[in-house]
DNA sequence: GAGTTTGAAACT
DNA sequence: CAGTTTCAAACTC
């Protein structure tokens, strides 16, 4: 791993990380809240809400089970577990009621994001710790507690300081109490600081990605210092040494395994740093439990603690991450050192997130496969099922990418086991850092052919997990080739023509459109981009205004979605899939050659479409992404509903993009086998246009590429936009699934973003600009 | 599932 | 650029 590149490149932005703690929970914040464009915005927080409560359901069940295990097993730590997670209870329920009340105040504004958050952080943590290795105690704690807080929104907050505070008081009846006032104090002290609880938080758990202990240890350390170097501080403060001594909360998290606990504690802590810092006095009452755990630096035991709490920090790092990654690849900076940490459990997480994912949509993420995590992802979005075939698939799915780092990654993961791909993908994705943005152009692009914009952002890899989320779960799940004579290596290739490997779902023959021969088939792309540049673009380009224009309906094909080049129908009257203005859901338009034109969404002379009917057929085609998709769009964003729904239901975009977009959504199920990876289209001049149409108004695409993108652009591309207004950004804000998983205030992420953002010219971004 | 239809892609 | 061939999806049975 050290002499890895991706680790050296992680390690040259080691500087950043001790930021990135911060930096991290921002982005989560901005995730959750800013991420998502003008027009993911609203959608965001319906789909934050809906993944919440998805996922309280799925830990709630496995969470449950697990504290009982737990709960009876383990000792003090294990007691403090439990007690975090009967504070959380108690927010919910009466019984303890310490200040649940008031906490949940704090938490209410910020409750959702928070949630978003620590779901992701959960669900994550799921992913790692679920694994065989982590014993159950731990887990079940965290999920209690993840379940528990995801079920009380404000719980964020609660769950921080009272997990802390827990730990303290949960031994002691009128710890509770205290808890309750400290909170309240932090509260009234703090205010706002939820955000900068759950910076701190995102940032121990920036730590936890890490797996190894040992590493975790020392990264842990050095993190922490810079990330919570406020939190070592306030340790001593605390009198860490009579917690520690009180509590060996650390020992309970078994390093590696412990983790959970970890996480719950480092979480504790994070939340009780803070607070801690604002009611030291409260402290030392519960900080015994919270010092066992938080400043372990001095004391051996200490140490110990402190590893398993990193551990557990860094696990939430990678949840981050992977939720990050699947929503949002934002975080990637952040989860960098961790990822390359963390890379043995990921795999282990990688295999037990998908069963999560199953259950969650969070899902985690997975990013981490790479290859087969994106397409776990993009079918563990919509379907459990699909995640399990991703990751039963070794190389699954994998976007081509003509990026040279993202090509050599890809085939690297895709021949890589699925935990290794996984691995190798997270951690390259993260060094991709800001090739996030990227992946999502580059799944847009995949979607309408394009790689072409990703193509400058190819170079940094990052949107490898982006894409390979986005674009499997929509093309895999949609579409599959049955070529037999064309290997796979032309247009008539949907897979290839989409940008993406085949995968087992294709009945191809004789394919050479797979990773083992990733060179041919950029070879390929190449020259058929040589004659034709545009021919990986997305057909159906639509014009950002008029498609989405609030007035029109779906159904109609706005003036400005049209078939890039037109058809040429002759007999089926372009009311068959076999037009590929109708199989785009747009309308004909001067372009095409069609003979008796009756496209119901638009007819070639200018007859009004005949509306709101045709969609349905449109769709229907597609209707296992489109429907998902839409499922899952509408859900999650509302300010998207417009450009989002009436796309999808107008926007007859590739079923590519729309099955990526469903399974970067996570929501729907999966309706069909996970696609072909994406390629990663280096330089593919498509990109380029793609995002030009975008900005200048392709609406097919565009919209889809958003949704795509939304979940971890958005909290990135505004700021991104902010600064720079990076196109990646844009793209990626637009997916409201990804921000909904992830809230990554990402600081971290931010960075990786910037680096991203620059490459890509934000033309998604303008939208949601606009939008916003 | 096999066969037909269709129109885009590829070729000349 | 037009015409022809090839191809695979869409469709039908």
């Amino acid at each position: 791993m050290q002499d890895s590149p991706v680790f050296n490149y992680i390690n040259s932005l080691s500087p950043i990380k001790p930021v990135r703690s911060v930096n991290i929970s921002q982005t989560f914040n901005s995730l959750t809240f800013a991420s998502p464009p003008s027009v993911f915005t609203s959608p965001h927080v319906s789909n934050q809400k809906e993944s919440r409560f998805l996922r309280r359901h799925f830990f709630s069940d496995s969470s449950k089970s697990g504290l009982s295990s737990e709960n009876g097993n383990e000792g003090n730590t294990r007691v403090t577990t439990v007690d975090t997670v009967q504070v959380f209870n108690c927010s919910t329920d009466p019984p303890q009621s310490l200040n649940s009340g008031s906490v949940i105040r704090e938490v209410d504004p910020p409750n959702e994001n928070l949630e978003l958050a620590i779901e992701l952080s959960r669900t994550l943590k799921y992913d790692c710790d679920s694994p065989e290795s982590n014993p159950a105690p731990c887990h079940g704690f965290e999920t209690d507690s993840v379940l528990e807080i995801s079920g009380t929104s404000s719980t964020l907050r609660q769950f921080v300081q009272e997990v802390p505070l827990k730990r303290c008081s949960l031994k002691n009846g009128a710890e509770a109490q205290e808890i309750c006032q400290l909170e309240q104090t932090k509260e009234e002290e703090v205010g706002n600081d939820w955000e900068n609880l759950i910076s701190d938080t995102a940032g121990l758990l920036v730590f936890d990605s890490s797996n190894d202990a040992e590493a975790c240890k020392e990264q842990d350390q050095k993190l922490l210092d810079p990330n919570t170097g406020s939190l070592v501080p306030k340790l001593p403060q605390d009198s860490t040494d009579d917690l520690l001594k009180t509590q060996p909360d650390v020992q309970v998290c078994s390093h590696e395994n412990g983790d959970m606990e970890n996480f719950v504690t480092q979480s504790g802590e994070g939340g009780m740093q803070k607070e801690t810092n604002h009611t030291p006095q409260e402290l030392p009452s519960t900080s015994q439990n919270k010092q066992g755990v938080d400043f372990p630096s001095e004391k051996m035991d200490d140490k110990t603690e402190i590893d398993c709490k990193q551990r557990g920090t860094r696990r939430r790092c990678l949840l981050f991450e992977m939720v990050g990654h699947k929503r949002s690849l934002e975080d990637n900076s952040n989860s960098r050192s961790s990822i390359s940490h963390s890379d043995g459990k990921f795999a282990s997480d990688d295999k037990q997130l998908v069963p999560f994912k199953a259950g969650n949509s969070s899902s985690p993420c997975m990013l981490p496969g790479i290859g087969l995590h994106l397409n776990a992802l993009a079918a563990t979005t919509k379907d459990t099922t699909r995640v399990v075939k991703h990751e039963n698939l070794p190389s699954g799915r994998q976007v081509i990418s003509m990026s040279s780092r993202l090509t050599s990654l890809h085939s690297v993961v895709s021949e890589q086991n699925p935990l290794n791909k996984t691995f190798a993908l997270n951690s390259v994705e993260r060094d991709m850092g800001p090739a996030v943005n990227e992946v999502q152009v580059m799944q847009d692009a995949s979607q309408a052919s394009g790689f072409g914009v990703r193509e400058e952002f190819n170079e940094s890899s990052s949107p490898r997990k982006r894409r390979r989320r986005l674009e499997p779960a929509g093309e895999e799940a949609c579409k599959r080739c049955n070529c037999k004579k064309s290997k796979c290596l032309k247009l008539y290739c949907e897979c290839f023509a989409a940008g993406v490997y085949c995968v087992e779902p294709c009945s191809c023959l004789d394919c050479f459109n797979k990773p083992v021969h990733e060179d041919t088939v950029l070879a390929t792309r190449k020259q058929i981009e040589s004659r034709n540049p545009l021919a990986f673009a997305p057909k159906v380009i639509r014009s950002a205004e008029p498609a989405f224009e609030i007035g029109e309906e779906p159904n109609k094909t706005p003036a400005s979605a049209r078939h890039k080049k037109g058809c040429n129908c002759k007999k089926s009257s372009c009311l068959k899939k076999y037009c590929e203005c109708y199989q785009g859901g747009v309308g004909c338009s001067i372009n095409c050659r069609c003979e008796s034109c009756k496209n119901v969404f638009g007819r070639k002379d200018g007859s009004a479409p005949i509306g709101e009917e045709v969609e349905p057929e449109v769709e229907e085609p597609d209707t296992c992404e489109k429907n998902s998709v839409r499922k899952s769009l509408q859900i999650s964003e509302v300010q998207k509903d417009k450009e989002e729904q009436y796309p999808d239901h107008v926007m007859p975009i590739t079923p590519f993009q729309i099955c990526r977009m469903s399974v970067q959504l996570e929501f729907s199920s999966i309706g069909k086998p996970p696609r072909p990876s994406i390629f990663p289209v280096g330089s593919s001049p498509r990109l380029q246009a793609n995002r030009t149409l975008k900005r200048s108004e392709t609406l097919p695409t565009p919209l889809k590429l958003e949704k795509h993108f939304q979940i971890t652009p958005e909290d990135e591309t505004p700021e991104i936009l902010k600064s720079n207004s990076s196109p990646v950004s844009s793209v990626k804000t637009s997916s409201p699934n990804r921000k909904r998983v992830s809230p990554p205030h990402g600081r971290s992420t931010r960075k990786l973003v910037l680096q991203s953002i620059p490459s890509f010219p934000s033309l998604a971004y303008h939208e949601n600009d606009d939008l916003q």
